[in-house]
DNA sequence: GCTATTACGCAACCTACTTGCGAAATACAA
DNA sequence: TTGTATTTCGCAAGTAGGTTGCGTAATAGC
């Protein structure tokens, strides 16, 4: 009900079906006319206008060459291009940046991590961020011109401009126009997110919460948020802070900057190590915190219904130490006929880069494909095989 | 990007087109063709074909008699006709039963309330339900069939198939299809939903969080549960329990029934009186339980980031008691340069009702304009004035 | 080289919206 | 009373984007 004009709203249903010709071909590979045509429900005039405008913007290749068997004439095949384009999501973390490059067809191409301290000058560490994603362009070969779109993770509240509002780790960005910084020398739009946020959606989309549509999401490391994707959507809240639980949200001991303080181990890594190899003090104080964090999963989840608990950070392998208990606690406590899962992160590290790359697919869907709520394309490695690690070893935060 | 044929999407335009003429009429009054152009931004043929489409459907009314002043051909007007169809919001609860009955306009054209016991028989309940909703019927002077919708606000959860799942209140409809059967004796489709979700959902359409798109609703009576807005949509959660917060959400003594525990007097009411009477104990428990509410609401304010919160039920009247000190603490806890605001109720007791009926205009578009997504008229009495009473004395719960 | 088969590509048609204009109905002035 | 200005009406013609349908091209197999 908006008030357009109907000549755009009509040549909107023109630029929906291009884009579906185009994610079909897309996600179920090269096909002729005659199959899209069976495939979309679409009329052969349509289809061929529609393969014609890709073929002309280069994101659909048609070509004869088809190992066709059986009688008939031969099918012109069209093949979608993912390498028109690339997007790239980016971490960029305390711990060091991570990169994952991907094709317009989910071929990841290219992921580094480049571990380590990052410079303490805000332009320094911009210039960093710039040079990661360039030698992930490079390694992948990539002209940096067919880079569509990157987005980034970082921690703290980035407001609707796009520039970071609080950091308490990136202190010196907060103002500062990094995307744009970032755009003007990459030539493609940069855009900044909340990291848990974006971790949130990874395992949504591609890990642990996959075919799930609602889920919280918690990062336990040396504080405790969470990201919630509520009926499919990330949930942003009216200042893009929902999730940023503070001191009185978690009823674990917190140090004045929101630290989870540990008196029996220098870290939750630590403390859980002690406690497994039977450490009293450790026990203790690991139990205090594990009730802790079941309280406040229950009270969101009896507030907000998710089919789903992920957990993520270090701890998120800590099966009988952590996950087991809080499915315990949350199952017990339940005062209706169901209760919401608790698992594991299945991305690990990764999460926040890979939910940077799934947003990064969101974001260049209108200019590409003319539409938006184009749903991401399976992520795969270059050899075919599933671009998310299976659980391995990617878990050392 | 569904597969539904073109066909189906090119008169989904036409549809909109005619929906769009049609809210322009209920919502800014009458108009004639070319107002209409002008209004809407279509072309004339375009919004002749509409006009005639609902007047076809007896949901316009085109006459030519105008008051039109100036030189000229005068203009065919064309007015919403409201009363072609009507919609109710009914709240059953254990206090009685609510109807609200509204016409397609928004025109409250018959509001009632049947307080005491209800029947302790199912069927005979909803025999009341049946004869409640007839009587407004009759006093609005509607005929039944007129009645296109009618909508019903329980406390229970409700199933997907509209059934109740579990109601502590009316156990005896658990499994039992009460809309079914209401909609076989009314003529009209009929549909169960939760109650404090409706409320929630009124407060913010009608209420004390109006032009507010992210809100949590509490409902404080003998028990404490929640219905969240975001980003404008009614949070159901994935089994249509978000919001019930058990035992374990709130820190406040409860029984095992899930109502709060009052020492001091028999209910939170009479408790709230005489600490403002200056009874210590009173006084004493009356502080433990707004900060054992300020503390769930913290937490849930943390993790959905919400703009308002907006507190329901009897106590929702004591400002200083308990609205004061709830915004103080939640001003005060926030870790970040922002907090939501607390504020009371406007709806009162019939926030319930209110809500039902606004899902019911929801319901119903459907069926009458081809299109969903149309927003719900302005509530407005025959009289003219707003249909919502200024904060009167409808607080009586 | 003939036939069966299959997909192609275009022509004709349909739906729904737009632009544009002559005609109708009024107010007002001559 | 009649003419003119004004405003809206209602239809005719045009446009965009889709669909159906059919003749034709290109191949495999006999």
């Amino acid at each position: 009900m908006e008030s357009g004009t109907h000549e755009h709203r009509v040549s909107a249903l023109r630029k929906a079906n291009t884009a579906r010709c185009a994610l079909r071909l897309r996600d179920h590979g090269a096909a002729s006319v005659a199959e899209l045509v069976q495939a979309t429900g679409l009329s052969r005039p349509t289809v061929e206008a529609a393969l014609s405008d890709l073929a002309a913007n280069g994101l659909v290749a048609t070509n004869e060459s088809n190992g066709h068997r059986g009688a008939g004439r031969p099918a012109r095949v069209a093949r979608f291009v993912g390498s028109a384009g690339y997007v790239a999501g980016v971490d960029v973390g305390l711990g060091g940046i991570r990169v994952i490059l991907a094709d317009l067809a989910g071929t990841v191409s290219a992921r580094i991590e480049q571990r380590g301290e990052l410079p303490a000058d805000a332009s320094a560490r911009i210039e960093a961020v710039r040079a990661a994603i360039s030698e992930a362009l490079r390694l992948a070969d990539v002209p940096p011109r067919r880079l569509l779109f990157a987005h980034i993770g970082v921690s703290g509240l980035v407001r609707d401009d796009g520039r970071l509002w609080v950091s308490h780790t990136f202190a010196d960005w907060e103002g500062v126009d990094v995307g744009g910084k970032l755009a003007a020398l990459l030539g493609c739009p940069v855009t900044l997110d909340n990291d848990v946020k974006l971790a949130a959606l990874a395992e949504q989309r591609l890990g642990a919460a996959r075919l799930v549509d609602d889920m919280i999401f918690f990062l336990i490391g040396s504080q405790i948020s969470a990201g919630l994707v509520l009926d499919g959507k990330l949930r942003r809240g009216s200042h893009n802070a929902a999730g940023e639980l503070g001191q009185s949200s978690i009823r674990v001991p917190l140090d004045e900057r929101g630290h989870i303080l540990w008196h029996s181990a220098s870290s939750a890594r630590e403390a859980f190590a002690r406690a497994a190899d039977g450490d009293a003090d450790a026990t203790a104080e690991v139990q205090t915190f594990v009730e802790g964090v079941a309280d406040t999963v229950i009270v969101l989840s009896q507030a907000i219904d998710p089919d789903l608990i992920v957990i993520g950070g270090p701890l998120s392998r800590a099966g009988d130490q952590l996950i087991d208990p809080l499915n315990e606690a949350v199952a017990h406590l339940a005062s209706l006929p169901f209760a919401p899962m608790v698992r594991a992160s299945r991305l690990g590290v990764d999460s926040i880069a890979f939910g940077a790359l799934s947003r990064a697919f969101d974001l260049c869907a209108e200019s590409v494909y003319g539409v938006d709520d184009v749903p991401m394309p399976l992520l795969r490695r270059l050899d075919g095989g599933d671009a998310v690690d299976a659980d391995g070893e990617n878990f050392e935060w």
